[in-house]
DNA sequence: TGAACAACTTAGGACTATTGTA
DNA sequence: TACAATAGTCCTAAGTTGTTCA
């Protein structure tokens, strides 16, 4: 990455001029930035960024997203199709005449950014880099203009949402009985019944909480009669629906050919009409087109709204957003949209509260598209940002374990939580509405044990709590002893369920970290953590002298200690010693194949060597490669099961997909010559294209 | 100033398609 | 070819952060 060396230099520039100049938008925040950027150029000196003075001419480099605020008003506003400079934070402003340079090149490499809806064409993947496989039109938004003044688009077209399939009634002669008795529900209680009768073999059912909810919302859906009659969750019987839609799944799965191809027929259908927008002269792949259907709500842990009734969504609860110059959604026939707006400044096609938690939901773009990658472009930017100040954050808040103020002793070891464990910041939660979980403000006295000494160490803290999704963090970890001491102070003449951090919050820390750096949040150090850990595991673990395989196999080494870092846990798979078995199993084979080839080999060694003709030596080649094979199949089968062992428990897809700057893995890939397909499938590398063609192997974070 | 609301990212598990193996 | 294992996709809940309102 050219990009960040010199832009740098640039950067502050920029940031010493347009402190200055335009007034009109900084008002309020202007202070603040200005003291950012004085903390900025303070970190400057320190040892952070050293070489970055290389050259760096190269054309990527122009466009590179940087935290810093910063407008430059005498570009005034463009044409409707060229972005402007960013306005606020986040962004990093070439100056104008790299801007018209880029523009030309856009032009005769890519496709004409202004009218063409959905360029064709050649695979425009950049000829030195980037697969040859996927030749499909790709648009290097990445090498456009962006907006500013939050602006998300500027035109904005598409279909509406796909609604949830009515509800067909069940077939007469599949019954509910009540108290033993047969009892015909009315389409309304039915309906909800059979929810509940699709889930009747998962442990949810049992649980008192969801059977109370269940029932509760049940019988708002009753009529009167049935009300009155049906008195009591467990005399009712709902075996006969149960077995029904057991039966149903079955045929489904026996289906023909002829009739699964059908099916997908018609679901690639809906796709192309409902799964894409326009958005500003390209088309876009949507997200999450299909509105969720009703059920039971089923939420994580233990979840006090479980078993509650996610009601049908209908027309007259959605909002619609799109540009007003827009062939707008039309509603089904008969209905009408809750609203139609137009609202630039948001990236969603579709909203409705939903009625749960009454929070809001999205229809949204693919993580391929232009308006999420450049969002995730800007994180993977700002937590590099932070890797340049992290030195000083961290010796900032050292310095703060020592202050007179409670507060700030509690600020600063809670950010030290935050960096060394990679814990979430922690929001407060309204009790009784979710899952007791908490994060690093909201720890509270009994998820922590003290150890003056544990295993040997000294100053050992012993977590234990539930984070999001109700995934256990469990953790003992020597601290530092000015931690432990402020520690034991924050738990004195506490009640276990008092709050550790009891003059904190998420909303403070954060107050305090945009101070350090600006747009600096509690977030940006679990994506800094993690993606330097990447970097260090995979500078420590690789080599270039391995071959693919265990390559790999270091890649996931590396990924797998992010993901341990970040706590992302999955649930071992079902079949998950079973599957090790048969891997044993074969290893095994293998190896008795290897004796054999080796056996082999020997005696046509000793045959040639007696008959010295051709036709033995070219027997001793061929028995050679087999051996040869045969190690390779071998090795690969170990490998494979190391790498399965270890990744048990362990599910590493989250960082890869949001904590991992994939311009390192690319970089790496480039490097060691890994094809970036083992790395990135892929959906992954639709995500990820905009790094895949902008790194190069000296990239680094 | 803090609560509520809004927007958006991050998350694990269920479901489905594809691949590998007997 | 049938079936099981694995990989990939979909689903939507649960977080974080920013904004608005009282």
């Amino acid at each position: 990455d050219k990009e960040h060396k010199h832009k740098d230099h640039k950067k502050d520039k920029e940031r010493e001029k347009s402190k200055y100049s335009n007034s009109e938008h900084r008002d309020s925040s202007d202070k603040k930035h200005r003291d950012k950027d004085k903390e900025r150029l303070k970190l400057k000196d320190g040892s952070s960024d050293k070489q970055k003075d290389k050259h760096k001419e190269k054309k990527k480099e122009e466009r590179s997203f940087d935290g810093k605020p910063k407008k430059e008003k005498e570009n005034g506003f463009e044409s409707p199709f060229i972005k402007s400079e960013p306005e606020n934070n986040d962004f990093y402003h070439s100056p104008k005449h790299e801007k018209s340079l880029k523009r030309e090149r856009d032009d005769d490499d890519i496709k004409p950014k202004k009218k063409t809806k959905v360029k064709k064409g050649e695979a425009v993947t950049d000829g030195k880099k980037k697969a040859k496989k996927e030749p499909e039109e790709k648009w290097k938004w990445w090498e456009e203009e962006r907006y500013t003044d939050g602006v998300k688009w500027k035109f904005l077209e598409h279909k509406g949402p796909v609604f949830a399939p009515p509800y067909e009634p069940l077939p007469s002669n599949v019954k509910f009985y009540y108290d033993g008795k047969h009892m015909k529900l009315s389409p309304g209680a039915e309906e909800v019944a059979t929810f509940f009768a699709k889930m009747l073999d998962h442990e949810y059912t049992t649980k008192d909480v969801f059977r109370k909810n269940f029932f509760k919302d049940w019988r708002k859906e009753m009529t009167s009669e049935e009300k009155s009659k049906l008195a009591d969750l467990n005399k009712c019987d709902f075996s006969e629906m149960s077995e029904y839609f057991k039966a149903q799944s079955e045929a489904r799965k026996a289906m023909t050919k002829e009739e699964k191809l059908k099916i997908k027929e018609e679901n690639e259908r809906i796709l192309q009409e409902y799964g894409f927008c326009v958005m500003d002269n390209h088309k876009e792949r949507i997200a999450n087109f299909r509105i969720e259907p009703p059920g039971l709500f089923r939420g994580r842990g233990d979840h006090p709204k479980m078993g509650m009734l996610k009601r049908r969504i209908r027309p007259e609860d959605i909002i619609i957003n799109c540009s007003k110059d827009s062939k707008h959604p039309k509603p089904p026939p008969g209905t009408k949209w809750k609203e139609v707006r137009h609202d630039n400044k948001v990236t969603w096609l579709v909203s409705w509260t939903e009625n749960i938690q009454g929070s809001i939901k999205y229809i949204m773009l693919n993580p391929s598209s232009r308006i999420k990658g450049e969002k995730d472009w800007q994180k993977y930017e700002m937590a590099r940002r932070l890797k340049k100040c992290v030195d000083r954050i961290r010796a900032q808040y050292r310095e703060d374990w020592k202050s007179k103020e409670m507060r700030i002793r509690q600020r600063a070891v809670a950010l030290y939580f935050i960096d060394k464990l990679a814990l979430r910041a922690g929001n407060e939660k309204e009790e009784g509405e979710t899952a007791d979980t908490v994060g690093c403000c909201s720890l509270r006295v009994e998820h922590l044990t003290l150890h003056q000494e544990m295993d040997g160490q000294e100053y050992v803290v012993e977590f234990d709590f539930l984070g999001k999704d109700s995934i256990r963090y469990y953790n003992k970890v020597p601290v530092e002893k000015r931690v432990f001491k402020n520690l034991q102070l924050f738990m004195e003449d506490k009640e276990p369920e008092d709050d550790l951090f009891d003059r904190l919050n998420t909303s403070i820390l954060n107050k305090h970290l945009q101070e350090l750096m600006d747009g600096l949040t509690a977030k940006v150090f679990r994506t800094y953590n993690a993606s330097i850990t990447l970097q260090q595991q995979l500078n420590e673990l690789t080599t270039s002298e391995d071959n693919v395989p265990a390559k790999i196999l270091s890649y996931n080494r590396a990924n797998r200690a992010v993901a341990i870092l970040c706590n992302h846990q999955r649930a071992p798979p079902k079949t998950f010693e079973k599957s090790m078995q048969n891997l044993q199993t074969k290893i095994d084979a293998k190896k008795e194949q290897l004796a054999d080839a080796k056996r082999e080999l020997k005696s046509a060694k000793a045959d040639a060597k007696v008959r010295r003709d051709e036709k033995s030596k070219k027997a001793v080649e061929s028995k050679k490669k087999a051996v040869q094979r045969i190690e390779e199949q071998l090795m690969k089968l170990e490998v494979q099961a190391t790498d399965r062992e270890e990744n048990k428990q362990i599910a590493l897809g989250t960082s890869k997909l949001n904590y991992l700057d994939p311009r390192i893995s690319v970089a790496w890939c480039k490097k060691l010559g890994v094809p970036i397909e083992k790395i990135y499938n892929k959906t992954q590398r639709e995500k990820f294209a905009w790094a895949i063609d902008m790194a190069e192997k000296d990239y680094e974070f």
